[in-house]
RNA sequence: GCCGCUGUGGCUUAGCUCGGUAAAGCGGCUGAUUCGUAAUCAGCAGAUCGUGGGUUCGAAUCCCACCGGCGGCUCCA
């Protein structure tokens, strides 16, 4: 709720003209108005709709604090849309109102303006010091922080954090908020395990981590200019925004869909190495479901809600639902721990802010790796930490993002009391400086968690991998496992997104090459994720054929053949702009020698080799990488144009 | 809700100040060219200029309302 009081020396008010949004009134209410009081204008926010009650209750309180500072007993309430660009519902908006006069008037003359139509009025503001003063009332943290520091921190998996933080705090107006505001303390922890505040620390040569923790800390302001990659995932057709749909829902385009997949194959492929099995579960959930109804109801905004035949469902926002649920329904032996399960859930939906909306940064339907491991206790779960710890480095480094990261562990003091030594060796694991926030007290349903960042050159950071130990949820959805004495206990939960968003990782490495470009390089993809891995280019139609044998000899790459009649200038030009990494002009030298003429585009230069000699080097440079073939046709002649 | 910016062929844009029903490049199609490492030449098709009103003999252009997109917006105004 947002609150503007000014004590007035007269307010009064003439109703004009009815909204749609009107509530019925009285004649007599139709003018009023109020000497020597304190007039509040209040806006009800979306923020207040789970719990009105507690709203009126603060805001009132909030109101009498100030009408005591001024000494007056009279006061207005002013219903004031303009204060707020997150209104409730109206009819949420008129309870909280009548409420608010309802507690007042046992202390206080109170009027009331009626709330949904134009008014005309007249006010005369006292002036004083105390005389005019605004207020932000907010459910849970509160406004300001909520953009702040709890924004993003958990990168996709965030949606987990918000309900947790409700859950732990409580209502709290601006006056008391800095008492009870979960503390953040920022620090740099060094690879020497020196832990230092933040402004003790040297960033000269970690100046991408002095981004990561401006954008943390202090909150770098929106850029308005278009990010780099939203062009480039128009341009090179792979994602595009779709008109028809709400806004973060996009449409991936034959060569959009094929990066997908291959860094979703990724994913999948690396963790099944390491024993996590693949699930699939449900997109939408029962909001009357016991287990997930109380969380629910305090976030109605944060949700897509479904209402089909008289049933109300949201859209998950992580895998965490079904995979709790159906471990909830398992039969578990401490044989079988740690126990991994992993959905590529394609999507997790999360109705974002409008203004958050970015390209493939931040979307409200994403492709999010998840995966939950029960662990026996915290020891194990500690052990299976570092591991995935390890392991997400090894998948960013894969995936071509191996030095474009900051990282950020996060956890309570009891935590890091109690396992010091364990977080320094983080620490010493990526060899370089990592930003530490340190709570007082866990407001949040994990005590450590830790996230790999991207920062793009507009200093936005976006978390990529993270892993969390979740003490809560296994009691929250009765998971229990059978230990060698027979007893059911609880596990330990870790909470992992190896690569985090899957259109984030496409997000990251566009934005890569963009400044890669922008230093006067040439920007690329990793070979293994390019659509096409080989152009070939027949100079004259008599050289088709031999082309076709050329492509029939790459097995196992990508290789399509420009076969369409412009120049050949044109079509390597064009090959360029698609950043193909090897492009084979076949003319009669080729035919007669044998011998390739290859343009290796990462080192700009051309070399002479033969088919198995550059399906060789291919394979080379995708080593262990999943492989897809083309997925549009292998004839150009025959592509339709997707943009532009 | 308020403020700002914005909406012209598939794409990128010009035209809008000072009204005369639209221009270019790319892409597409047709034809010529069969070509050796970042744009061959010529022609054709394609736009009720976001929507609805208004002013006017005449509106992409001026006015009003609405819709969509992007960004911003409390306590100093």
């Amino acid at each position: 709720m947002q609150l503007l009081l000014i004590h007035s020396d007269y307010i009064e008010y003439e109703t004009k003209k009815k909204t749609p949004v009107a509530e019925e009134i009285e004649p007599s209410l139709k003018r009023g108005g109020m000497e020597d009081a304190l007039t509040a204008f209040v806006a009800v926010e979306t923020y207040d709709e789970p719990d009105p009650d507690r709203t009126a209750q603060n805001a009132a309180a909030e109101i009498k604090k100030t009408a005591e500072q001024v000494k007056t007993g009279r006061i207005m309430l002013y219903p004031y849309a303009h204060l707020s660009s997150e209104l409730a519902k109206p009819s949420v908006a008129v309870d909280i109102l009548k409420q608010l006069e309802e507690i007042l008037s046992h202390d206080y003359e109170v009027a009331r303006a009626p709330f949904g139509w134009y008014k005309a009025f007249r006010i005369s503001c006292k002036g004083h010091p105390l005389s005019e003063l605004s207020r932000t009332i907010r459910l849970g943290e509160g406004a300001e922080g909520a953009e702040g520091a709890g924004r993003d921190r958990s990168g996709e998996r965030g949606g987990e954090d918000e309900r947790a933080k409700t859950d732990k705090k409580e209502i709290v107006s601006e006056a008391l908020k800095s008492e009870e505001k979960a503390v953040s303390h920022w620090h740099i922890l060094t690879t020497d395990g020196e832990l230092l505040p933040t402004d003790e620390f040297d960033f000269a040569k970690h100046p991408d981590l002095k981004r990561f923790l401006d954008y943390e800390v202090s909150k770098s302001r929106a850029v308005d200019r278009i990010p780099p990659h939203v062009e480039l995932m128009k341009r090179l057709e792979l994602a595009d925004y779709e008109p028809g749909s709400d806004s973060g829902n996009m449409r991936f385009y034959p060569k959009g869909t094929l990066v997908k997949r291959l860094l979703e194959d990724y994913v999948i492929d690396t963790v099944a190495k390491r024993g996590a099995v693949e699930v699939e579960t449900p997109v939408m959930y029962d909001v009357n479901h016991p287990t997930l109804k109380k969380y629910l109801d305090r976030f109605p905004a944060r949700q897509y809600s479904i209402e089909s035949d008289k049933r109300s469902f949201f859209l998950r926002f992580a895998a965490c639902f079904g995979q709790f649920l159906m471990n909830h329904d398992m039969t578990i032996s401490h044989r079988n721990l740690p126990m991994k399960m992993i959905e590529m859930t394609r999507y997790s939906f999360r109705r974002e802010q409008h203004g958050e909306l970015v390209g493939l940064r931040r979307l409200r339907a994403f492709t999010m790796p998840d995966m939950h491991t029960l662990c026996s206790d915290m020891e194990s779960a500690i052990a299976e930490f570092k591991d995935q710890y390890a392991m997400c480095m090894d998948v960013l480094a894969d995936i071509g993002l191996a030095d474009d990261y900051e990282v950020a562990i996060r956890f309570t003091r009891d935590f890091y009391t109690e396992n010091r030594q364990f977080i320094e060796e983080l620490v010493k694991i990526v060899d370089k400086p990592v930003l530490i926030e340190l709570w007082d007290s866990r407001f949040f349903y994990f005590v450590i968690k830790f996230e790999f960042n991207y920062i793009d050159a507009m200093n936005k950071a976006s978390a990529l991998s993270t892993v969390q130990i979740d003490v809560e949820n296994a009691e929250r959805y009765d998971i229990k496992y059978t230990d060698k004495n027979g007893e059911n206990l609880r596990p330990t939960i870790l909470h992992c997104s190896p690569s985090g968003a899957i259109e984030r990782c496409i997000y990251a490495l566009l934005e890569k090459a963009y400044l890669t470009s922008e230093s006067g390089a040439v920007p690329s993809l990793p070979t293994w994720l390019s659509p096409t891995q080989v152009r070939l280019i027949p100079v004259a139609e008599r050289h088709l054929k031999y082309a076709e044998e050329i492509l029939g000899a790459l097995v196992g790459v990508r290789v399509d053949i420009d076969d369409r009649e412009e120049t050949v200038g044109k079509r390597i030009r064009a090959a360029g702009r698609e950043w193909i990494p090897y492009v084979v002009v076949i003319g009669d030298r080729e035919v007669e020698s044998g011998v390739l003429s290859v343009t290796v585009r990462s080192e700009s230069r051309k070399v002479e080799e033969t088919a198995q000699e550059l399906r060789n080097r291919v394979a080379s440079v995708t080593a262990g990488m999943p492989y897809r073939q083309i997925n549009l046709p292998v004839m150009l002649s025959r592509r339709a144009v997707f943009f532009g």
